[in-house]
DNA sequence: AATGAAAACTAATCAGC
DNA sequence: GCTGATTAGTTTTCATT
């Protein structure tokens, strides 16, 4: 990966949706270059995906909560982590130092929904507590950061 | 907002390179009514914008932290966001309900870089106390999830 | 790895319904 | 708000360097 390489993954961080003709442009090289380096990138596990970013709002989405999670003391985490993504409304899944052993990101429509969550958690094998904070507001998401200098 | 709609979206929220020719053969619609809708949806703000999604390790950023933070008394929320944002490292910013007043995610090379994040919010006017919990490791990050039923 | 050229496909525009 | 046709632009493939 070099410095064109990481070129092309900042603009697209920034814009999904960028023709590779106008990447093409940006980093001054061919159409075709531009395909061939995206699907290394892809391939190499560098991109993962493409996502359009939506108003959580504008979708029915009216309640974001992070919840933390303490574990049993037997309970094993990878299990856990494999229950946990049957619930889909958990968008983010840490695995934390601390306290607690897990931090979740949950979106759901309503605090009806909420509650229904946090009882799922409650009912889950090797989930011995729940903590839930509501997010009253989110300030930002996902935003796009500068690159780490290279190694 | 139809079903039509929230389709393309799903679609989009899961492919979001997918070609208007593509989402009108899934949804049943030429291009051109598939590209009128889009741009509603992108004027309306309910399609915020298209990103690509990378694996963070492979950029270099080695360490992911969340950062809790309460504020002094007299502190203006809004304020302290305006100041946050200028701290590029911090991907997600959640005003919370709770004993802190905010929750960070921080995305860093490493834990130098962390220190100085850490060190950059306890300068932050505003800002009285952080609790910094690492990541040790991600399960999953924004993972699409389903549409609550419409109203 | 990159390029240019050709073929296939897609996006954008627009008149008509 | 959708369609079909047109034009312009893009992606893909491939032979060449």
């Amino acid at each position: 990966m070099d410095a064109v390489d990481r070129q092309l993954i900042q603009a697209l961080r920034e814009n999904g949706r960028a023709s590779y003709a106008e990447l093409g442009r940006l980093v001054g090289l061919s159409g075709p270059s531009v395909t061939d380096r995206i699907n290394r990138l892809e391939q190499a596990g560098v991109i993962t995906g493409y996502r359009a970013e939506v108003d959580p709002a504008s979708l029915g989405f009216g309640v974001t909560a992070l919840i933390g999670l303490q574990l049993s003391d037997a309970a094993d985490h990878e299990e856990v982590a494999v229950r946990l993504s049957d619930l889909r409304e958990i968008e983010d899944c840490w695995f934390i130092a601390g306290e607690d052993s897990y931090m979740l990101k949950a979106r759901v429509a309503d605090v009806d929904g909420l509650e229904a969550v946090v009882r799922s958690l409650s009912l889950t094998k090797g989930v011995s507590r729940t903590r839930t904070t509501v997010v009253l507001s989110t300030k930002w998401e996902n935003r796009v950061n500068e690159l780490p200098e290279e190694d």
